[in-house]
This record gives structure tokens, sequence and C-alpha cells, in this order.
DNA sequence: CGACGATAGTTAAGCACATAACCAATGTGT
DNA sequence: ACACATTGGTTATGTGCTTAACTATCGTCG
């Protein structure tokens, strides 16, 4: 691949990165959520109470990264930290009635951003996307064995409809 | 669109901002640069000499950024800033010799990183991915006035053949 | 048992971003 | 000429994210 193709795909993800993510804070930022804790709240609803180090690997950042935002939401009263019965090193982490409130309206804004970033021309791949940055992602992934690359762009993606 | 596939999507852009931003820091780490920087350096390479606005303008980040980022080329002799004859307040920026020296390096990560991102198995769309992210950008970037939101899809980006 | 590697979590330091506030120079209007 | 909004740039502050170093607990194995 020549330099041109490569600076405009490598140029093109970041910035949308950047895009998507100021554009996330803009909206984030009434429900005084910062970019990254609406993607812990929304893990939390989706499995229910997890550890951290789930909620690492869920979320796809380390540790640390939990920890700051663990600490910030839990400031925040929107989640509740208590100590594992089982393991006295984790601490199970779940939302509180004001977390499960908000995360209705995350999940309102975070359709609305959905469809703002879709919206437009190309209706056709859209239904595509998800798999092929998914696909993009795990090429890119050097944590991740490289196990099941190749299925990955057909998996849980495919839609009955390709109308959304 | 319903939220199951709102979060697919804002979840595989999150994702791919994270993978692929760590993937070009670990690549560009042994040039002793940081994630951000091959960026300023490939803008003035493909430019020439430009001042700080401009670039901040072509990168699609803030003032202070591009402050912060220059300051820490200049200090590792990669840029160099002088005052603007022209204009007492503006500093133009341009490559040094150490500079130019390095961007050829980082042109050839940088191949390297796209054809690590888009390999593998979908090598059909592989040729409309710049465009289409690029769309997405566009509709989620609130600073552009919309200019040109629906003939950007097939602006620039249509190569003569889709073998890249 | 007890030693020892793996695991859960935190702290510290560093980077790229952002916004807000500020300074200095430019240019324009009356 | 002079007031004044605009523009180029910096500083301060704050966020998410990272890696490295550290503590405390858990399991396992000799």
């Amino acid at each position: 691949m020549d330099f041109e193709h490569a600076n405009a795909l490598n140029q093109a993800i970041r910035l949308l990165s950047l895009r998507h993510r100021a554009r996330a804070a803009s909206l984030l930022a009434p429900l005084g959520l910062h970019t990254g804790q609406e993607a812990l709240l929304l893990e939390l609803d989706r499995t229910g109470p997890m550890i951290q180090a789930q909620l690492s690997e869920a979320l796809g950042c380390e540790p640390p990264s939990v920890t700051l935002m663990t600490r910030k939401l839990e400031a925040g009263g929107h989640i509740r930290r208590t100590p594992a019965p089982s393991d006295k090193r984790a601490s199970i982490v779940e939302l509180t009635d004001s977390g499960k409130a908000l995360v209705d309206q995350v999940k309102q804004l975070w359709c609305a951003l959905a469809e703002e970033t879709v919206g437009g021309p190309p209706a056709e791949t859209v239904a595509d996307l998800p798999g092929i940055l998914k696909t993009l992602t795990d090429n890119v992934d050097t944590k991740r064995p490289t196990t099941q690359a190749a299925p990955a762009r057909s998996s849980a993606v495919r839609s009955p409809t390709k109308t959304f």
C-alpha cells in the first residue's frame, strides 16, 4: 500500500476518534458524565454487578483506568463498591438507583449519537459498520492472541434486516 | 435505531480508537515519538512550513495541544520554530533535517500500520473505508457547519482502482 | 504446612486531548 | 487617531488513558 492511502486511512481513524469522542463528551456533559464513564455504566447495566477486573476486560482498558473511573462514579453516587465476600482483594461494583436512572438517559443519548454518526448518504453498508470496525480493531489489537480474527466479521453483526 | 445497534456502533468506534492509538503508540515508541506527534510531522512534510494556527486546523485539534506538541518536538530537535516576519504574534514551524529523516521512518510505520489495520478478510470495501470514516467524522463534527456533508462521500476518495 | 507465582487493586508519573482565561499583536471602523 | 473586536499563542487546569512499581490476597505445589 502506498503512503497516500495509508495516511488517508490512519488519519481518518484518528479524526473519527477525536470527533466521536468530542461529540460524546458534549452530549454526556449535561448529565455530569465524562467520556468513558458511560461505557462503564452501560456495561454494568448490561451484565449486572461485576468485579473491577471484569470491567477492565469488558471495557478494553487497563485496571488503573477503571480504578479512577469507578472512584469518580462512586463519588458521584452512580455506582457502589462493596468488598467481595469470597475474595478479600476484589470489590464488586454495581449501579445505584441514581446510576440506573442515569443509564436510561445515557441509552437515549447513545442512540442519538449513533444515528447522528451514521446519518446521511451511506445507508447501504451501515449495517456492516460495527463488524468492519471490529475487524479493524482486532487487526490492530495486540493483546488478543488473534483468536477468531477471520470469523469475527460475520459473527454477531448480521442483523436480520439491514434497515436501521 | 434500537439501543443494541447503537451501542454496537459506538462501542466499536470507541474500541477502534483505543486500539489503533495504542498500536500506533507502540510502533512510534522506538522512534521516540508519542501518538499525535506523527500527524504533526507528516502534515508539516506534506504542506511545508506553516503557522501553528494552520497546524491546529489541519490536525483537527485545539491550539493548546499544538503548543505542547510543538514544544516537545522542538525540544527533541525535530522541528524549528521561528518568529514570523510579517506577523509578530505568529511563529512559523518547519521540519529540521532530523525531523525530515524521522518523517521517512514514520511513513514506513504508517504504511505498515494501515496494512495491518485493513489486513485480513474484508478486502472488498477496504477502498471505501477512508471515505466511510470521513463521512462518520463529518456527521459527528460539530465545528464544521455541515458544509458539503453529502458530497463528501464521493469526493476525493474514489480512487481509480479499488485494489490497494 | 510454608514458599511462591498469579491475581485484584492502588499509587505515581506521563502523554494527548479539552476548555477557560489571559496576553500580545493585528486590523478595521468611525 | 483611537477604540475595539479578532486572531495567534500561551498558561492553568482537568479528563481519560497508559505503563511501571507496589501491596495484599489467593492458589497451588513441594
